[in-house]
DNA sequence: TTGACACATCAACAGACATTAATATCTTCC
DNA sequence: GGAAGATATTAATGTCTGTTGATGTGTCAA
């Protein structure tokens, strides 16, 4: 009985990815990073958000690994894993999960 | 021009969707609903979870449109939306924002 | 080396969210 | 009608998260 119970490693980073997608400002990050890769003052401007908050939301998205951050010169260039996206898109797919017939269900009968 | 700030009722929708996901118990549920309509009392006993609690996390999900519940006599069955569902897949697919080449960008040269 | 710039981190606070226990609502059965 | 079962709602509480202002770190240019 191959029950997706939906626990292991592969739950607990969807749930991470969710969650840092799960934010109006950094849903704007990321469709902006679609476009290619983009410096935080770009960011910054396009987004006006002050810069302290505009980190710590890229910094979400980087630990849930959904960006990636290259260091050139006194910038920083953010790009979108589009694999990582891709990966959780998969995940969203849900592969159905028959009724458990074994165990015994109180008293509706579904 | 056509720049996707991803503002709007869409993106709104799909920030109450990510926030819904974005929680292992629910997430859980979901998967469970994947495999067909479940009773709420078949839905605590799978996810072992108290009963206003399973109850608030349905409540959840169902405002943001991922499920919907169907009362039979004393119980109550939720189903997965699923266009609901794909919905938020294709919302993921993230069309491709090309740099805003007008606007005049600080320093760096992205 | 000093100052200016780009970005990250820290500390503090406010609001949001998950959890629990108690209670309410709705339905069926006697 | 009254009791019992299934589910929803409410109030109270602790924890997490977003936001802000101040400060730290790394890099370039003079």
């Amino acid at each position: 009985m191959s029950v997706l119970t939906l626990n292991g490693p592969r739950a607990e980073e969807a749930v991470t990815r969710l969650k840092a997608l799960a934010d109006e400002k950094r849903l704007r990050i990321v469709a902006l990073l679609a476009g290619g890769e983009r410096c935080v003052c770009h960011l910054q401007e396009e987004l006006d958000v002050a810069q302290p908050l505009l980190s710590f939301h890229l910094k979400k998205l980087k630990e849930a690994g959904l960006v990636t951050d290259r260091r050139d010169g006194r910038w920083v260039h953010y790009s979108l894993d589009r694999e990582a996206l891709d990966e959780l898109r998969e995940f969203l797919s849900l592969t159905p999960v028959p009724p458990s017939g074994g165990s015994v269900v109180p008293n509706c009968r579904t």
